[in-house]
DNA sequence: AAATGTGGAATTTTT
DNA sequence: TTCCACATTT
């Protein structure tokens, strides 16, 4: 073992990485430096030679994390890591199910469907059978579906109560069909498939039991419970999980993250001669002092928890800031006031960071940050792989590797158009039908007669040829071909707006090109003898490798890898982004904005089961990115849904002690801090209010009034829309918190305060 | 087939 | 308000 190798470790760290043969569970909080940890452990396993690199599986949740995992591993040993499996949960099942097509009933070239393919093929479904959209809204199936397929249930085994979650199975059972007539899979597909391979199929799961020694699990509180079993299916009598998870930081719950797999690990994971060790890393390398407390207060407040603080030996630092604003524009100023004096101390635009809770509330921010000039970058949004053109694009592609795919033929097959419209598209859907063929064979046929049949023929052939093309060529030209054949190019390059689309096709071959640059680096890597599977396992890296055929592998590495949402920019600019896309990263200073009842904790969660805990692990997750500074602001009033809306300042305020924060504008009172009138506002320099507050008609209620209601006790209205017998008031009730009541049927009563 | 209009909904997101 | 899906029009 390599001696630097262990340097700078602390002794928790230290402990987790050199920890004896047996499963272990890692509480690494926020910025405890869980990466490297997770990264020199496999190095330690490798240096000592308790592992072999073939017998190590790293698994992750974003390609993102895998990537920095395989960097950062690189730099740790000397051993070629190309060859190991570390990659998504996705990724390793695609890689499994490519390896294992035939054990797992797929086409040797399934394709991948990705959300909005997934939804277009449910749409189609409906109207393929007569389905009602109305009462089954497509999402709403495709969800059922998830949720299906992430508890290991088939359509026979769902349980239907009621007669709406019958027709839900039968939609999803013909949804099954489709997909396998078509030859492709969704999301929750792989995961479901690759567990019954290797839970029906002995020699395949004893072939992977035996060859990994050694399962490493990164942000394990975000496992769902189909890849939790999945982990502990490919996990023999022998091998050790190495799971590495932080309870505090679960903000997935909504797509099925399930944070108590973190509890049962120690049942299902131990041994009576190893049981599972637990090692907690509190020493955070990132924040200062003052930040952590803040942390630690807050999520004090949580009952489920397996029970973690963080410290640091660094100082105390500044004390948080925290600014209310009358109004979400008056907050945006006071944003971008305090950004330009964070810029003067030399703080670069890219180490600022603004969170908030939902999408919706950049647009202010922006506004306000474009009005002064100041360079900023927009996470979210739409992704490379998921752009119009590089889709119609990839749908090409696809037909030329398994034309069977209706969704792909649908999408393109009059994109350019070529004379083949709606009416050309049903003859051709019903002759499909009355075969039982899909369309292409059905457009092969000749079913379609007169001059949609001919169109559809010329379409046929022109891919044909395309294929024919493209098998002669390496993939980057094969991708670039097609596209030019298939007349994309020219169409964008025709349109008056087309150059950006132009550009993306363009950028489709510079993916195709590197990818192929990956896959060749990986394919020196050592291979498995033989070719009879199971042990049957092409190499290669990257989420979507290890296939034969290149051009399968590619589009399987566009469907699993959707891409940045947006190519850095050049200078350095402020990042804004949801609290969601910001677990991860850190910043020197952070502004979480919108802190309000309502919006964060959004009303939403108030309903949901463990909802305000798990928005209070959001508020925690969105403190712990900051290093050095960290501002809290609250705007009383709010433009939503074309409403002026009043909130009170989030709970979470209260939930930090006050010795930790430093106001910058006149401290709320308790309840009732809803100050409409601003002469309160003296010291402030805050701009002229630009939008007139809106408060009910009558002068008996007012934003700010305290009132009593028989049921729910005394309150502060924070809240006003609608007038006459449609007005409603917004009511934060001391006792039962905050509700919407129609003043026509809620008595209530003044109460002076 | 593009252009225009209407209604409804409007956390959070990766694969 | 603003965005989206969908329907209708031209």
């Amino acid at each position: 073992m390599a001696p630097p190798l262990l340097d700078h470790l602390n002794p928790q760290q230290l402990e987790a990485v050199t920890l004896p043969h047996g499963s272990a569970l890692v509480l690494a909080g926020a910025g405890s430096g869980k990466t490297r940890v997770l990264t020199t452990r496999i190095a330690w396993l490798l240096a000592t030679g308790q592992a072999s690199v073939l017998s190590v599986l790293a698994v992750t949740f974003t390609n993102k994390a895998a990537r920095e995992m395989l960097t950062r591993l690189s730099a740790l040993t000397p051993l070629s890591v190309r060859g190991m499996w570390i990659g998504t949960f996705h990724g390793l099942c695609n890689r499994m199910l490519r390896a294992h097509h035939r054990d797992a009933d797929l086409p040797p070239l399934f394709g991948i469907l990705d959300t909005a393919d997934q939804l277009a093929l449910i749409k189609r479904l409906y109207k393929a059978h007569g389905l009602d959209d109305d009462r089954f809204p497509p999402r709403q199936l495709a969800s059922f579906i998830a949720s299906a397929k992430e508890a290991g249930l088939r359509p026979s085994a769902v349980e239907a109560g009621d007669e709406f979650a019958r027709r839900q199975v039968e939609h999803y059972a013909l949804y099954e069909a489709m997909c396998r007539r078509e030859g492709v899979v969704d999301f929750a597909e792989l995961l479901l498939r690759s567990y019954e391979l290797l839970a029906g199929n002995e020699p395949i799961r004893g072939h992977y039991q035996r060859r990994y020694s050694h399962l490493l699990v990164d942000e394990f509180q975000d496992t769902n419970l189909l890849q939790y079993r999945w982990l502990r299916l490919l996990a023999g009598p022998k091998a050790t999980v190495f799971a590495v998870g932080d309870d505090d930081q679960s903000i997935y719950a909504f797509r099925g993250a399930n944070a108590a797999n973190m509890q049962h690990f120690e049942r299902d994971f131990g041994g009576a001669e190893h049981p599972v060790r637990l090692i907690k890393l509190e020493q955070n390398y990132r924040s200062h002092g003052h930040i952590l407390d803040a942390a630690n207060a807050l999520i004090r407040h949580n009952r489920s928890r397996l029970g973690k603080e963080l410290w640091t030996s660094e100082g105390a630092g500044e004390p948080v800031r925290a600014f209310a604003a009358p109004s979400d524009l008056d907050e945006a100023a006071f944003v971008v006031d305090a950004i330009k004096g964070i810029a003067d101390e030399g703080v670069p635009l890219s180490e600022i960071a603004l969170l908030y809770r939902s999408n919706a509330q950049s647009r202010v921010l922006e506004h306000a940050l474009f009005g002064a000039g100041l360079p900023y970058r927009v996470y979210g949004g739409m992704r490379f792989f998921e752009r119009a053109e590089v889709k119609n694009a990839l749908a090409y592609l696809r037909l030329v590797a398994e034309p069977g795919d209706d969704g792909a033929l649908l999408r393109v097959v009059n994109f350019p158009p070529r004379g083949i419209g709606a009416r050309s598209l049903e003859q051709l859907q019903d002759a499909a039908r009355g075969r039982g063929t899909t369309l292409w064979q059905a457009a092969c046929s000749g079913a379609v007669g007169g001059k949609a049949g001919a169109n559809l023929a010329a379409f046929v052939a022109s891919v044909e040829r395309m294929r024919a093309d493209a098998a002669s060529l390496p993939l980057p030209e094969a991708v670039e071909h097609v596209i030019a054949a298939a007349g994309l190019k020219a169409h964008y390059a025709a349109e008056k707006d087309g150059d950006d689309r132009v550009e993306n096709l363009e950028e489709l071959v510079n993916a195709a090109q590197s990818f192929v640059r990956e896959a060749e680096y990986a394919a020196d890597a050592p291979m498995l003898p033989g070719s009879a599977a199971p042990d049957a396992e092409p190499a290669g890296g990257g989420a979507g490798g290890g296939v034969s055929d290149p051009l399968a592998a590619f589009l399987a590495h566009a469907a699993l890898e959707a891409g940045e949402t947006q190519a850095a920019e050049g200078r350095p600019a402020l990042q804004l982004m949801t609290v969601h896309s910001a677990k991860g990263l850190e910043f020197h200073t952070v502004f979480v904005t919108g802190l309000e009842e309502g919006l964060f904790p959004h009303e939403n969660s108030l309903n949901e089961r463990d909802g305000t805990e798990e928005e209070r692990r959001l508020m925690y997750v969105a403190l712990t990115r900051a290093r050095r500074r960290l501002y809290l602001t609250h705007a009383q009033s709010r433009m939503l849904h074309g409403q002026t809306r009043w909130h009170i300042a989030s709970r979470f305020f209260d939930e930090i002690p006050r010795e930790l924060v430093s106001w910058l504008s006149p401290p709320r009172r308790r309840y009732g801090a809803i100050d409409v009138d601003r002469s309160e506002w003296g010291g402030l320099e805050s701009p002229a209010p630009e939008r007139p507050a809106s408060t009910p008609r009558g002068p008996e209620w007012r934003v700010g009034q305290s009132v009593r209601h028989a049921k729910f006790g005394v309150g502060v209205i924070v809240g006003a829309e609608g007038r006459g017998s449609d007005a409603r008031v917004q009511v934060n009730f001391r006792e039962s918190g905050v509700k919407w009541l129609a003043l026509e049927y809620a008595r209530l009563e003044p109460v002076s305060s």
